[in-house]
DNA sequence: TGGGGTTAT
DNA sequence: ATAACCC
C-alpha cells in the first residue's frame, strides 16, 4: 500500500514563542520580498518511526523485541521494525501479516487517547500534520561557528556542495541545520525516548521527501545542487505529496507516471488534463520548487470520531453507536476548551461498488443555548440533546422505512469557537494560541540563548 | 483498508 | 455537501 499513516506525522511546531517561530508579516515578508531567493530558508522536517507502535512499546517495554502490530478492526495499520524485518508493513490484513509473521503480537489501536496523550507531550499538542520546522533565523544566529561535517546522511556527492555553486550562504545554513535537527532527535529520544526521522533542506517538499531515505531513526540533508537529481530519482510522480490516488490516475491516463514523465510533460497539456491550478502547483513540485511557507500550528478546526463495522441496520443500533461516539466526543470538546458551533452526522452506506468514498453527511447549528451551558458537570445532559440532534439529522440521510445498511458513523464538531467571558469578543479578536512549553520548544530556545550569549 | 485531519469547489 | 488530499 502506497497510503501512508498519520501517526508518523506527529507534532506540529510550536508557534507564538521565540526566535524559532516567525510572525505572519515574516512569512508575507518571505513570500513577496525575497522569494527570487530560492534557497533562503532552511527547512527541518521530522517523521517520528511508527508512532502508535513505539507508544505501545514504551509503555509496555517487553514488546520492543517481539513483532508488534498496531490493530484497527481487520487491519495493521502500522508496526514496529521487528515485524517489518518479517515482511509485515502498514495497512496490511491482519490475515496476510499473520501469514508472514504467526508470531506477530497485536495490540489494538481503534482508541487514540494513548496516542494523543503522547502526541501532546512530543508538541503540546498532536499535529497529525505539518511537522515542519523553519529554523532559518535559528541557524544564522550560529554562524560563526560552523561544523566541519554535516549531521548524519547526504544525498548524493557531498564534495560538490561545497564548490561555490551558489553565493547565497545556503550551504552554511542547511549543514547547521542538519546539527539542529540531530540534537532535536536526541533530546527527543533522551526526554521522551522516541525515535524519529527528519529531513533537511530548503523547503518543505525537499526536507520532507528527503527524510524518508534512509529510515528508521536517521536523517538526510539535501543541498541545492543535488536537488534535480534527487528529484529525477524519485519513481513515480504519485511521490509528490498532492498528487494522490485520483490525480495519479488521471496523469496515467495520458501517460505520465513516473516524476520524470511530470518534469517533461508541458505546463500547456497538463491544465487541459487536470485543472490550471493544480498543473501548475504539481509541474514546480516536480522540479522540486516550493515556496510554501510552514504554518504555525493552530488549534484544529474540527473535532471528530468515527467507527466503522460490519453492519448496522437498524435504529436501535444507530442510536446505540451516536450514543458512544457523542458520549467520547463531548469528552474531548471539554478538555479542548472551546465551545462547538455546528455537529456533523456522517454515514457510509454498504454498496457494491464504489467500494470506498461514499459517505454522505448532514450537519446543523447547534442551538446556543446548548453549547454555552456544556461544562463537566451536565455533560449527561448535553449529550442527551445532542442525540436527538443526531437521530434527526439522521432521518435527512437515512429514510429508515426502508431497509438500511451502514459501515461506518463519523461525528464531527465544527465551528469551534474559543470560550469568551465578553459575550462575541471572540468575534473580534479570533483565537491566538498561547501555551507552549514543550520539549523542542525548550530545547530550541536554550540553544539559541547559549549562542547569542 | 482505519481513525483521524485539511482545503478546494 | 462533496471530493480531493494528507497522515
Amino acid at each position: 500500500m502506497e497510503d501512508s499513516n498519520d501517526e508518523d506525522e506527529l507534532w506540529k511546531e510550536p508557534v507564538t514563542d521565540t526566535t524559532l517561530q516567525k510572525r505572519e508579516t515574516d512569512i508575507e515578508r518571505d513570500q513577496v520580498g525575497d522569494s527570487h531567493l530560492p534557497h533562503r530558508r532552511t527547512i527541518i522536517h521530522i517523521d517520528v518511526d511508527c508512532f502508535y507502535a513505539q507508544v505501545e512499546m514504551i509503555r509496555n517495554p517487553v514488546l520492543r523485541d517481539k513483532p508488534l502490530g498496531i490493530q484497527q478492526k481487520n487491519i495493521v495499520v502500522t508496526c514496529n521494525y521487528v515485524a517489518r524485518e518479517f515482511g509485515v508493513t502498514k495497512l496490511m490484513y491482519i490475515k496476510d501479516a499473520k501469514e508472514k509473521c504467526p508470531q506477530l503480537v497485536l495490540v489494538s489501536g481503534e482508541d487514540l487517547t494513548n496516542y494523543r496523550n503522547v502526541s501532546n507531550r512530543i508538541s503540546e499538542r498532536l499535529g497529525m500534520d505539518e511537522n515542519y520546522l523553519d529554523v532559518t533565523d535559528l541557524v544564522k544566529l550560529k554562524k560563526d561557528n560552523l561544523p566541519s561535517t554535516v549531521a548524519g546522511h547526504v544525498f548524493g556527492d557531498s564534495t560538490q556542495h561545497k564548490s561555490g555553486m551558489c553565493t547565497c550562504g545556503c550551504y552554511e545554513r542547511i549543514l547547521l541545520g542538519s546539527h539542529l535537527a540531530a540534537e532535536i532527535r536526541a533530546a527527543l529520544h533522551k526526554e521522551i525516548g522516541i525515535t524519529c526521522c527528519a529531513g533537511i533542506s530548503y523547503n518543505k517538499l525537499l526536507a520532507k521527501l528527503v527524510g524518508e531515505q534512509h529510515k528508521p531513526n536517521q536523517q538526510t540533508t539535501l543541498f541545492p545542487s543535488s536537488v534535480p537529481a534527487f528529484m529525477a530519482k524519485l519513481p513515480k510522480a504519485r511521490n509528490i505529496p498532492g498528487v494522490g490516488h485520483a490525480t495519479a490516475r488521471k496523469l496515467a491516463d495520458f501517460g505520465v507516471v513516473t516524476m520524470v514523465d511530470l518534469q517533461q510533460c508541458s505546463l500547456e497539456d497538463l491544465k487541459r488534463e487536470i485543472g490550471d491550478s493544480l498543473a501548475v502547483t504539481i509541474k514546480e513540485l516536480s522540479e522540486g520548487i516550493d515556496e510554501n511557507p510552514v504554518i504555525p500550528y493552530s488549534k484544529p478546526q474540527t473535532l471528530s470520531d468515527e467507527d466503522s463495522f460490519k453492519s448496522c441496520c437498524s435504529v436501535k443500533e444507530v442510536h446505540q453507536k451516536l450514543r458512544d461516539l457523542i458520549k467520547s466526543l463531548m469528552i474531548r470538546l471539554v478538555e479542548d476548551g472551546r465551545l462547538a458551533g455546528t455537529v456533523r452526522l456522517t454515514i457510509r452506506r454498504l454498496s457494491a461498488e464504489n467500494k470506498y468514498m461514499n459517505r454522505e453527511s448532514k450537519q446543523c447549528n447547534i442551538p446556543s443555548h446548548i453549547i454555552t451551558k456544556l461544562s463537566k458537570d451536565n455533560q449527561q445532559q448535553i449529550c442527551d440533546k445532542m442525540e436527538d440532534i443526531l437521530m434527526s439529522l439522521f432521518n435527512k440521510l437515512v429514510d429508515v422505512r426502508k431497509p438500511f445498511h451502514l459501515t461506518l458513523m463519523n461525528v464531527a464538531f465544527c465551528n469551534l469557537m474559543e470560550r469568551s467571558k465578553n459575550s462575541i469578543s471572540h468575534f473580534f479578536s479570533p483565537p491566538k494560541n498561547q501555551n507552549l512549553h514543550t520539549t523542542i520548544d525548550k530545547h530550541c530556545r536554550s540553544n539559541s540563548r547559549s549562542n547569542s550569549t
